[in-house]
DNA sequence: AAAGGTATGTTGTAATTACAACAAAAGGAG
DNA sequence: CTCCTTTTGTTGTAATTACAACATACCTTT
């Protein structure tokens, strides 16, 4: 998959690109040309406090988005795979970048400019306007994302935090029996808490019989 | 100014229509036909879980946006004035609204609704364009504010929390003595921590010469 | 100026958390 | 299968926090 060709079919199926032709498709590759990246696990794709000229979309592979304090803690902000766009807000606000993206995984990137994509919305050509729509509402997933963070974050003991993720999860899925997406390390980094903490406070929820789990798998008893 | 006439020139004035036209102004409006609302004091504007289909402008006010949990605690996400966008992000993405939003003052709205903005960007509308572009950006500060909202919350402890929020409005203000636009309470809530514990890492700070306060004015000492 | 209400600071205590160090379990490579 | 690495769980301790109750300061209204 590395290295393979980007064609309008593979980005049709991506939301920012939603409800467009092939032939519009290739049509706002020529305006934007955006740049083709490939990183390695463990590579930096952007790195908090540098100028953010572009957003990102990742073709194939994942990415931890988070922002790292100075004393060491990562505070993971979403885990996103293929398809999904990153950076937006950083671009097309004036200012740095606001969070750190790494490659999970083997990853590749198209990387829109921001100009470009200001100029393409505001220009005659018609895919510009499905772009710029397509963007907004990635944007509104993304933000939709945050917020759910904010609202587990915010909860004032790690059993509540945990609690409220796990239950947001376990809708997600429809079932009481689920996987999340996280080690307990990205959990924890996840709800800013320390990991053998909330380790501890797991294995207590798992005594008192409120939940079952077993690494990523969690099963909620009521 | 409650009751005032919205007009073309002072909508000018504001992010979302940034560099139009009194004409495109209108334009727009004719298209969207925005709903004008106007809330008291204390008076819920968008309750968190309820259905969102258009997203606010602030015409004039001032709005606190958080999400309580059922244990009563509040999570102020922002305090947000005069012509700031609010909502955007649910109301662009599916599902029902992610936060609560609440008058500060008298507070007036102006409520574009989702599915005309939609059809407003695609459409052929020149000022439809602008609309977009502005929207987007708007959303994208939107989220830049969230972020740095979830860097300070991240920190494990509350002085820290303290700090990396008190030295980010330093930095904002470009001065190391500065006003925050927070009460006591707000502030606890947007750091999710509790008040009195706060005041008492707030004193602690002063007692050991990091800090000076009185209210809500600030100064860092080093 | 007085009074009432609100916001803020203080204190003590019980509960929770961070931290460090270690043990156990799981997964991968050869 | 065995070794090695990584992840996860456990435990004890010191530090921090939530919580409640109260004191003080501040502001607004009259």
């Amino acid at each position: 998959m590395p290295g393979m060709e980007i064609t309008a079919e593979k980005l049709l199926s991506c939301p920012l690109f939603k409800g467009m032709t092939a032939e519009s498709v290739n049509e706002a590759l020529r305006f934007l040309s955006p740049r083709r990246a490939e990183y390695g696990r463990g590579e930096y794709i952007q790195i908090r406090g540098e100028p953010a000229s572009a957003f990102g979309l990742i073709v194939y592979g994942r990415v931890a988005l988070f922002c790292d304090d100075n004393s060491g803690d990562r505070n993971l902000v979403a885990l996103i795979g293929e398809d999904r766009v990153f950076g937006e807000g950083a671009a097309l606000s004036p200012g740095g970048a606001d969070i750190s993206a790494v490659a999970e995984e083997k990853t590749g990137v198209l990387w829109f400019s921001a100009s470009a994509v200001k100029e393409f919305t505001v220009s005659d050509i018609t895919s510009g306007r499905s772009f710029a729509l397509n963007l907004l509402c990635a944007a509104a997933v993304n933000r939709r994302e945050t917020a759910e963070k904010i609202a587990h974050m915010g909860r004032r003991t790690t059993k509540e935090k945990l609690l409220s993720y796990l239950y947001a999860q376990s809708r997600k899925c429809g079932s009481a029996e689920f996987d999340i997406p996280f080690s307990r390390q990205q959990l924890a980094d996840y709800l800013a808490v320390e990991r053998s903490a909330m380790s501890a406070v797991l294995s207590g929820l798992v005594r008192e019989g409120v939940i079952r789990c077993r690494r990523s798998h969690f099963t909620l008893l009521r």
